[in-house]
DNA sequence: TACACTGTTGCAAGCTGTTGCTGAACCCGC
DNA sequence: GCGGGTTCAGCAACAGCTTGCAACAGTGTA
């Protein structure tokens, strides 16, 4: 079914019968019904190539993430998707699995589609899609990764200061043997929150002996890092985790092993999604903006008008949220 | 950028560059360099838009889900998505919040990217709309919904044995006061399992009290239902919740009303989300297989060669799975 | 030397819309 | 009844790619 056809039945060009469907220019209401109405028996769905081929514009956000699974990746996803519906914007999703070739290929992709932009929510980087991307002159907004550039905003989390800020707090409560746990060291960003951990550490230097273990971006790899942890000997009684989503597993695991939260082992997340706040107990953890994060970017995205108005960076300080997960350390 | 300078830049025609980048027909090796070379200097990156019309092919699937939030439907979608790539296919997602206009936007809006097939995996359905699928003789799967056609799969989970089972662990561990926790009442697929659950307990007729709460679907909703329950003075010794997402929250709520699990009330979810593992206590839910629902789907939905093989219609059945927050009814 | 292949490449039509420009029809006042 | 301004609709030129068919250069054969 093509516009031809429809134009036909109408018998009307296919001029008109655009131009109805598009809403522009000047049609008769007689003609417009007409052509209404083949539209509807011949059951006509515009070809959204063709259209955006001819027409040379595209009403698509492309947005890239790591990983789905995690809340957190979804809530900026639909914080995104509604601010752009309100402007009339799509949104194309795209997840890498934390995979630096799929997201290559994902890029490669948006831009074959033709975006109007493209959000970056990534923990995986390389300097060669960042030039890549450069290059090609499409609006883009990254998350954590990326450098300012010409048509790039940055947005970027403080990690060092909510993770001092949890550090401190678990400090000031007594705590002196910490762990951090992470996931998939080899990513930049991810290397971030860890030095961020290991320097918030460094100013009790001597005062505090810590850890790091690792493991996937799910509960499962939070519960197996708690668990390589424990296995260590070294008996934290307090575990920073590089995300909630992680330390929902890492709750899990200190439970199972008989260690309760917060009475042994204190735990603080990061991001605050809204299952930290079901976690049995409550998850304490650092409050990132989603739904701000996502409304920034589609903004900075759709850079109607003056682009000059436009941040090529914006920072975010992570705020402490007070929950059960974490108390003071034991006596021992 | 186009094909036309890539092709004027290798000094090629486009036809020739075209065949290059699809690697079909015979092109010398010395021909081939000097393309990729342009292709590379000059940044170029095919438009998908003239490809797919120009090609009259599409290798993309287009899924509608729900709600992106609940975990359910990103396990699906995940497992669709890796077997699509193995097949060469891209996925295309959409969600609709479980709003049935959006379900209809979107339905249109995949049907105008040609999409090579589709899934519909939501709660919310119209009979117009399911209409309008069929007359596109688009290949489509449905998930709970819509009914079996021409072009249509339809993978469906027996509810009424899944409850069924849930209900007759309880019942048999001694509970006689059960709840069930349910979301958006209206819709269809919903009401199935609502009624899934008045038919498991009618089979205690008299034997059995019970009542029902509804929520949104997400643990806040799950909180939500379950606060009412309790207002409302009927004490239930156990909670049936129609999906572990909810479930989430209603363990939570239990326990910030003093009410142990299992020990005063017990709690059941559906689904066997990964979480449900991760929960304190962990939760006694039914399995739905989404990994293979997500393979099914797409292996439906390509139906290479012979279409009499794909059934119309695939029943699943939820097994058990018992953890720890199903226990015995208290003495009471 | 003519002929049949085989491997390479280009030409041009076609995919399905959008849109600038042109012209016809229609209305107005004088 | 006529010039001029509006409204409305069609023509045809794109947008950027794929692909069937023709053409052409070599190479081996008769």
């Amino acid at each position: 079914m093509t516009l031809a056809k429809v134009a036909r039945y109408a018998g009307v060009s296919t001029a008109t019968v655009s131009r109805v469907l598009n809403d522009v220019g000047f049609v008769k209401e007689s003609t417009r019904k007409r052509v209404l109405n083949a539209v509807r028996v011949l059951h006509y769905y515009p070809n959204l190539h063709a259209r955006s081929l001819a027409g040379g514009k595209n009403h698509t956000i492309g947005v890239i993430v790591s990983n789905l699974s995690n809340p957190f990746f979804v809530d900026v996803f639909q914080a995104m998707e509604s601010t752009a519906r309100a402007n009339g914007y799509d949104l194309l999703v795209e997840h890498t699995g934390y995979r630096v070739n799929q997201l290559r290929t994902g890029v490669r992709s948006m831009l074959g589609k033709r975006v109007a932009g493209l959000a970056v929510i990534v923990s995986e980087m390389e300097e060669s899609i960042i030039r890549e991307i450069h290059a090609s002159k499409l609006p883009t907004v990254f998350y954590d990764v990326g450098v300012p550039g010409a048509n790039a905003t940055n947005i970027r989390v403080r990690y060092e200061i909510g993770t001092h800020r949890a550090v401190h707090y678990l400090y000031s409560l007594g705590h002196r043997r910490m762990a951090f746990v992470g996931h998939h060291s080899a990513l930049n960003p991810l290397q971030v929150r860890r030095k961020a951990f290991q320097a918030a550490v460094s100013r009790y230097e001597g005062d505090v002996t810590w850890k790091i273990a690792l493991g996937p971006d799910s509960p499962q790899g939070g519960a197996q890092a708690a668990r390589e942890l424990l296995l260590t000997g070294f008996q934290p009684t307090a575990i920073v985790c590089v995300n909630d989503y992680m330390a929902i597993g890492v709750l899990s695991e200190l439970r199972a092993s008989g260690l309760p939260v917060p009475g042994a082992v204190s735990v603080t997340g990061f991001d605050n999604i809204s299952l930290s706040e079901f976690t049995n107990p409550a998850l304490t953890t650092l409050n990132i903006p989603r739904e701000c994060i996502g409304q920034m970017a589609v903004k900075a995205l759709l850079r109607e008008g003056d682009s000059s108005l436009i941040p090529s960076e914006v920072l975010l300080e992570p705020e402490l949220v007070l929950r059960d997960s974490a108390g003071p350390a034991p006596a021992s």
